[in-house]
This record gives C-alpha cells, structure tokens and sequence, in this order.
DNA sequence: GCAAAAGTGTTAATTCTACACCCATGA
DNA sequence: TCATGGGTGTAGAATTAACACTTTTGC
C-alpha cells in the first residue's frame, strides 16, 4: 500500500451507518406498517422504523437482515435496498447516513410474542403515527416503491401466506393501489400467467361457499420474477 | 440530550461514505461511460468510475453534484441515487460505504480541456476496461436501471443536445436496449406523446435529405416526468 | 440518375375494459 | 330460503405489431 494512498484516507471525516426497515405486512385487509419504539426517544414516544447499526464484519444486506430478524425472529424475508438518505440534518443527535430497506412479510409468520425487548405494533398505513427523523418520507418512497414493484413484479405473494385466495391476493393489490380492481379482469390476468397452482382445499369460515385455496409455482415465480411485466390488472391508476 | 443515548451513539463504530457517478453519455452512435484514472490507483492503470468523499456539511446528493461538477464543470446535470454498495471486502485500503449515483450528461457540452487535472475518458459500452473495485457491478447495475428507466420516462433526452433529430432520439434508444426499433412505430408513439417540439431547422451533412430537428417541450416534459408509462415502442425486448 | 437516409399509413392481431349473472353454502 | 361472497364469459374499444413505398438531395 502506497503510503500517500492511505494518509488521503485518512484525512477523510467518517461517519456512522444506520439502516432502516419499512416492513410491510397485510393482515387481509388493510396494508400495514410494523414500526418500534426506540430505546432513543422512549420519552418521547417517538414510534420509528426497526433500525440498527452496521456492524464492521457486515455487508449493509447482512446487516439489514439481521436487524429485521432481531424484531421478527425470521428469516428469508424479501428484502431490498430502497435509498439511502444522508442530510446533514437528518439525526439530530449526530451525523448518520442511513440506508433504508423495504420489506415484505407475512403477518401470520411476525410471532410478536418472541421479541419481547422492542415495544412494536402494526399500524394502518392511513393511520401513521409521528415518525422519528426523517422515517415518514422513507415511509413515503417505500409505498411508492412498493407501487411500482408490485405493478411490475409479482412481489405480492410474499405478503401473504403459502396458501391463499384469489380474493386474498386481490384485497391486497387493492389496498397497495389504493384502489378497487375489477374481480373478471383481475383473476383473468392472474391466471394467465400461469404462475398460480389451484389446490384441492378450500378457504373456510370466511365466506359461505369458500374460495380455492392457491399456492405460487415456485419454479416459475423465481424465473420470471425479472421479466414479469405489466401484472396490474388495467383499472388501477 | 440523555447522556444514555449519546453514549449509544458513540459507542459505534464510523466509515468512510465515498460516492461514485456512473455518467452516460451517447455520441450519436453508441452509449459511453466516463471513466477516470484516479490518483489512487495510478501506477496500475486502473480505470475506475468518478467518484469522491462525502464531506461533513454535505448531503450524499451534494456530495455527489460537486464530484461531478468537478469533473464536467457541468451543472444541473440528470442525476439520481443508483444504489448503495457496503461489503466489507469492496475497498481494500479501508471499509468504505460507497453511495453510487447515475448521471446522464450531454457528450457535446462535456469539455474534457477543462478538467486537465483528471485523466478521463469516454469508453464504448462494448469495451469497457477493467475497473477499480466494485466498479464493474454498479456500471452492470446502472444499465439495467438506465434500461427501465428509459422505457418507463422520457429520460433519453437528458444525454442529447437540446436539438436533435428523431433518427438520433431512435438511434440513442437503440443503443440503450441494443435492439433495433421500427422507425414507423417509434416516431408515432414518441410523437403521440406531444413532448417534441418540431423546429424549422434541418439536419445538414449526416443525411443527404436531412432530417428535421426537434427540442423537447420543457413543461409537459417536467409535468409528465413521473406520469409516464410504456414509452418505449414495441419492438424492443 | 442514383444512393442513402427521411418520412409517412394501413391492416390484422392482441389486449384491455366494461359489464351481469349463476353458484355454493351456512345461518 | 336467503344473504354473502365466489366464480365465470363476451363484445366493443384501444393499442400494438408488422410491413413497403415515396421523398429529398448531395454526389
């Protein structure tokens, strides 16, 4: 290593790394938020995204997935990288930069039970608390981001359960979009990619008649996750 | 501030926040990266992507303007957060969080007399040399966004001059999807956006009959910016 | 007058949208 | 038996894809 290399390395300011996790969950109904409250502002009752440290043996990923299972205790969670934010002013008690990931899970699967050490709670997305720092406007480009993904990829299913209904699966791009979806239009469309597997076993309880019970083609899901195009069925904005 | 939370705060570990540009540019035939031989890696002739520290009293978007800015000595330039790459192993000199934002300049307003001070140049998209770093994998994952982003809004008019013909605008859309488009098709769709502005002016020397240039209608075109869908014609993959 | 690129229209195929009725079941 | 949600088909409209000839002008 070249002696100069390093003295401009370290003439440089460090700063600390945070990151954020807007989860997303659906309970059946409505599109949800698991926010925590921090052992930073609990006078404040400051509600915030899960979020942590990065750790110097971590990759931001590794990171990420760690601090989402601390909350959840799961793995395998779908995860990405949305933006990272960086302001001056953004943490007012010492510069931070954040890198914020959005993700997908299951409500069924966030056992609340085992993570008893951080106060959490699902919130409506209509009904958003005050957030922590900058936590609403990453709140805001996740729902966006969402939007898009959905729209483009079929993310969805990792919001529900392994087995679910097609007036399920509808219910949640309704609530993503914010909008009601033509059932003909929308089951049509779904079916057509040939991505769903209709199972013997029906949904009971919720409905008299019950609805078909579907699972995702694995196989299918995973090889056209990227190339999937356009699966919004048309009447959404 | 409680001193409880101060010390949570000093108690982790800091980074170094670096920022790297993927910068486009398109000369009339083909797609071009700007690439640059930092001081850092001289001696091996490593070409590497744009890039610079965060400073203290700057946002990552700042940071990464003036980076460019010292460059190009351009402003106002199509700029926009790519992603962010932090594995411990990327840089060896030391753990640095690199943020990568993708930018999209105009090749006829780049002058390269200015910025004597940096060794840069621009290299085909086909014949990009070996790079620095992680460099190569956020170079791979600018194009994929350049790619959707191009088919999603009407960005492409960012890396031409302010005139232009449509055979250029086709041509630069041919060089981002590296497939070749029906003219008929895609002067219809791009024109039935009422983006395009025809001038009286015709293209003189590159075509014997030359073809009429056209500016871009600066209000719609920012009204429509996030509005618009599915530009790209049909017969691109 | 001819080569090279610019410019323009039509048709068939596909996809999208709007819309309404019957079905199965539990209460 | 009736109320509730589940499931399905069709026709008109809109969009897309495929395709070829005429125009202009510098050489």
């Amino acid at each position: 290593m070249r002696l100069d290399i390093l003295k401009q390395y370290q003439a440089q300011t460090k700063y600390l790394v945070a990151l954020d996790s807007i989860i997303f969950g659906f309970d059946g109904e409505e599109l949800k938020l698991l926010l925590v409250k921090r052992g930073i502002e609990q006078e404040h009752h400051t509600w915030s995204l899960m979020g942590g440290w990065m750790q110097p043996d971590e990759s931001l990923e590794s990171a990420s997935s760690r601090i989402l299972f601390e909350l959840t205790n799961l793995t395998d969670i779908y995860l990405e990288q949305l933006h990272t934010f960086g302001s001056p002013e953004r943490d007012p008690v010492e510069r931070t930069v954040s890198v914020a990931y959005f993700a997908l899970i299951n409500v069924e699967d966030y056992d609340h039970k085992i993570s008893k050490s951080y106060e959490a709670q699902w919130f409506s997305m209509q009904e958003l608390p005050h957030l922590l720092f900058d936590h609403a406007s990453m709140v805001e480009m996740a729902i966006q981001h969402l939007r898009y993904k959905a729209s483009q990829h079929p993310i969805g299913f990792e919001l529900l359960p392994e087995k679910f209904t097609i007036p399920q699966l509808q219910k949640l791009y309704e609530a993503i979009f914010g909008t009601d979806l033509d059932k003909r239009n929308f089951s049509r469309k779904l079916l057509s990619t040939n991505l769903l597997v209709k199972l013997d076993e029906k949904q009971k309880g919720y409905s008299k008649k019950g609805a078909y019970f579907y699972k995702i083609n694995e196989e299918k899901y995973r090889k056209q996750f990227n190339t999937f195009l356009n699966f919004l069925p048309g009447n959404a904005s």
